[in-house]
DNA sequence: GTACCTACCTAACGTTTGTTAGGTTCGGGG
DNA sequence: CCCCGAACCTAACAAACGTTAGGTAGGTAC
């Protein structure tokens, strides 16, 4: 029920998103839904927590799998590659946080808000130690546009296609560290 | 009128903006849109329109006003720039339609989607003529990874904070061109 | 003065939404 | 056997939606 919730989420954003037909993908009618929550914020609140959750989760794998013995490049490029698996691998829910927070009214968000934090700070402590040289004024910036390259391609990445989410991890990470032009190189690192 | 519309949807998205409150945002009753537009989807499909027009013109205007005497990567700020401006300088159309046009009905994008496709296919041209030595396989990709960067700004962006749409044009290309690194390198090129 | 047009309003329509109250089914524990 | 709770259903509620028909005010043209 939570995944059918968050597929419509991803389809449709928050409001076009009906309880009806959450409720009709799983069989069961709209109002049996109140057994489970207590209204359409409820059941929508937890969708998106558990796409911070899976987000969450997939970071710390990284961390625990990899303990200090890798290069800083191949690090983030992991956690890169673990971000992109959140958004493509573990059902709809960190895609349909993606792409339907901003769609749902205020009061639901701020609930969720301190989620997100805690996942940019992860993200912030990773990028001072992959790039110590870096303005710290600059850095959350760096993150943002980190982010806005990682989360848009649900709109573009094909999953079947012949790049796969290694390669698409390897493209970004190299773009994000050396620009462009090291697009060329590809799988370099790998 | 249409101005309010697209308010509206960045701040709600498709389906949560009513025309009840378009209306009262410009001192009229919703039935009285009915003299202006045919439909919801009609008056929709001209805002989103507009965000279009918006960032075509913009980019035209540096097309016509640097003519090939300037360097490559100065053309290219010269259209992030460009690109931004639309996004936070001339109204809310150009952010209702990156922020909400895939919150929009189907039938309503697909009306939409020629005119997107003639605004990549600019900045497809001009990033081969910036990035010569780019595979031009890599192309299209290098520009979803740059709308990427540059449409996710409407979301943290401070208008009124140091940095300026200069700044941050200028801060989104250096990366874009040269990585992280060059992130330090503050106005550098300008 | 009459005709007409533009811009708006009122009042309602049918539909859909989130939500709720009360009832049914069914499996397991005492 | 009885009871209870979990899971679900039916049927309706008030509110809000897009939309429409018909009416009104004010200006312009002849």
């Amino acid at each position: 029920m939570l995944d059918a919730a968050a597929e419509r989420l991803v389809a449709q954003g928050y409001t076009a998103t009906t309880l009806r037909e959450i409720a009709a993908d799983i069989g069961i009618k709209a109002g049996s839904i109140y057994h489970h929550f207590e209204s359409k914020e409820d059941l929508l609140i937890e969708v998106f927590s558990r796409g911070i959750e899976v987000m969450v989760d997939a970071f710390g794998d990284v961390d625990t799998a990899m303990n200090g013995c890798d290069g800083e490049s191949d690090r983030l490029e992991a956690h890169v590659r673990a971000h992109l698996g959140a958004l493509f691998e573990h059902g709809s829910f960190t895609a349909a946080h993606v792409t339907a927070f901003f769609t749902a009214p205020e009061e639901l968000r701020s609930a969720i808000v301190p989620l997100r934090d805690d996942y940019e700070h992860r993200w912030n402590a990773l990028l001072a130690d992959v790039l110590p040289e870096l303005d710290s004024a600059r850095l959350p910036i760096a993150r943002l546009f980190l982010f806005g390259a990682m989360n848009t391609t649900i709109e573009w990445f094909d999953l079947s296609g012949d790049l796969g989410l290694d390669g698409l991890a390897n493209l970004i990470t190299v773009q994000f560290l050396e620009g462009v032009h090291a697009l060329n190189l590809q799988r370099s690192t790998r």
